[in-house]
RNA sequence: GCCGCGGUAGUAUAGCCCGGCCAAGUAUGCGGGCCUUUCGAGCCCGUGACCCGGGUUCAAAUCCCGGCCGCGGCACCA
């Protein structure tokens, strides 16, 4: 157990490890924080902050992190039953784990036993005004008149609404709050509606339920009944906070200490949830699904060959101000340049390819170090007169070192050896530069993410690109950084990282 | 329109609560150098910011007021 914050802190440091500011109110040992998405869509970069840094601050603080699915809208944001899973795949490849988990579809009868007690204390009241006349009133500081009927009406309505006795729309339970708020969404706001679940089946509790609490509701009482002690969140909840502060008020619980964040924007990335889904259907032939490396999910980012820790240090580092970031996809590239640098394996491969001959020795074993820090090499045999690709913009130079080989003049499409010195080639500046064995190359795809476009280009690459499968990721010497992505019979298809 | 939050270098962020040690730290980018028997990297040096205007104060990035700009919210969505 830690004494203070700034023991966390140098406890940290020791590890080498980025740190986040002090959380306001937090003890070590008694912080509970949740992560809880919508699983009507995969997660995206935006969704991994409150994902991680919530995950960060609790385990920081040796506290609790809890998973919990906020699926209480079949109608207009249906959850879709595959997504539970993916986002749970997602937050582990994002390397967090989660200490609890819950799904709010699975405790509506502990929501109902709430707005029961709630009723009891007048702190709610079902109102059967149509919806419109209900606004109305509202706007003008107004209620429904059914606002004052006795305590005893109102629990008998509210059984009707969960045996499903109203219809969509035709009863509604509120929370009273103060109806000359500024804010129209913050007098008494719905905490519990009608939701034909005949007509839009759940994907977890089919139509077993009618009445179907609203986002408020729900999360104020799973964050009460769960202990949760720091809310962190998007500023898009400011006025939620607002909110569940008169549920809480009544129920006499204490609120949790919240933080809002700005959003955060990864430039020339797609992150709308809802411009993906429509891109995806609208376009199934363009798209390559929910992890196309050409959108910010966070399966998309995989793909495009970003790696998790990369991930978890951008967000670290853009932590919890309250000011909207706008980061750069090329910021993130930085950071994962750095953590794949030191990993991945080197390959040649040579685009816009040309072949030229090699001549001047008898037989060169060119020995190519798989990475410049490890002592293991991929062998390939050259013997005078043969054949190899190199690029066609490298036949620029009059001299010029073949990556193993040596140092080469340049005669036309003919290479003449003129000796190995490495340090000849560093004094006259030669551009030491990849080749391919023209006997053995590999033909390769690569796939650039421009925007919403791929820039496509073909090339060809060493044999021992065939050594590695699709997942795996290595640096194409002079090029960039690559993800190997499908294996099409002679053909690799690979998506572009970053240089 | 109303309500709320915020504005530090190209980008991101520290500092702001508890004014001085901030002629503002860090990362990335950019420029230059060094090292290395092969790409990359690493190391060193340099570049570059407190939105504007008032006020309080011996002293303001930090506190107060006004303006401007950005963002969020104003659902029987989450």
């Amino acid at each position: 157990m830690f004494e203070s914050y700034a023991e966390l802190v140098k406890e940290k440091e020791k590890q080498g490890k980025k740190t986040l500011p002090p959380l306001p109110g937090a003890e070590p040992g008694k912080v509970k924080t949740r992560f809880a998405p919508n699983p009507d869509f995969v997660i995206h970069l935006g969704n991994a902050r409150p994902a991680i840094l919530s995950h960060e601050y609790a385990r920081m603080y040796k506290g609790k992190f809890i998973l919990r699915f906020e699926d209480t809208d079949p109608r207009t944001k249906s959850p879709l039953g595959d997504v539970y899973s993916l986002i749970k795949e997602d937050l582990n490849w994002l390397g967090i784990d989660w200490d609890e988990e819950y799904i709010q579809s699975k405790r509506l009868p502990i929501y109902y036993e709430i707005a029961r007690k709630l009723i009891r204390k007048g702190g709610a009241y079902i109102d059967t005004c149509p919806r419109e006349v209900s606004r109305e009133l509202i706007v003008k500081g107004r209620a429904c008149p059914t606002r004052d009927n006795p305590i005893e009406w109102h629990l008998e309505q509210f059984e009707k609404m969960v045996e499903g006795e109203y219809g969509e729309g035709e009863a509604v339970l509120r929370v009273k709050t103060d109806l000359s708020h500024p804010d129209l969404s913050v007098r008494d706001w719905v905490a519990i509606r009608i939701i034909d679940t005949t007509k839009y089946p759940h994907p977890i509790v089919g139509s077993k339920y009618f009445a179907w609490p609203t986002y408020n509701f729900a999360v104020s009482i799973d964050d009460y009944m769960m202990g949760v002690t720091h809310i962190l969140r998007g500023k898009e909840h400011q006025q939620n906070t607002l909110k569940q502060m008169y549920l809480f008020d009544h129920l006499e619980w204490k609120y949790p200490i919240a933080i809002h964040f700005g959003r955060l924007h990864l430039e020339d990335f797609i992150m709308s949830k809802s411009l993906i889904r429509k891109l995806l259907s609208e376009n199934p032939d363009k798209f390559w699904g929910y992890d196309d490396p050409r959108f910010g999910t966070i399966r998309g980012l995989r793909r495009r060959g970003i790696l998790p820790e990369a991930i978890r240090q951008l967000i670290l580092e853009v932590g919890i101000k309250g000011t909207d970031s706008r980061v750069s996809f090329s910021n993130l590239a930085a950071i994962n340049r750095k953590l794949l640098d030191e990993k991945a394996h080197r390959i040649m491969f040579v685009s816009n390819p040309l072949k030229v001959q090699v001549t001047g020795f008898d037989e060169i074993i060119a020995k190519i170090p798989v990475h410049p820090s490890i002592k293991v090499h991929r062998v390939y045999k050259v013997r005078s007169g043969s054949e190899i690709w190199i690029n066609k913009d490298d036949l620029g130079h009059k001299q010029l070192r073949l990556i193993g080989l040596g140092n080469f003049e340049v005669d036309g499409k003919r290479l003449t050896f003129i000796g190995n010195d490495v340090s000849y080639a560093k004094k006259n500046k030669l551009p030491i530069i990849q080749w391919v064995p023209a006997e053995s190359s590999v033909e390769t795809r690569v796939y650039k993410p421009i925007g919403l476009e791929f820039e496509v280009e073909e090339g060809l690459a060493e044999p021992g690109l065939l050594e590695y499968k699709p997942g795996d990721q290595l640096q194409f010497i002079r090029y960039g950084f690559i993800r190997i992505d499908t294996l099409e019979k002679p053909r690799v298809n690979v998506v572009f990282s970053h240089e």
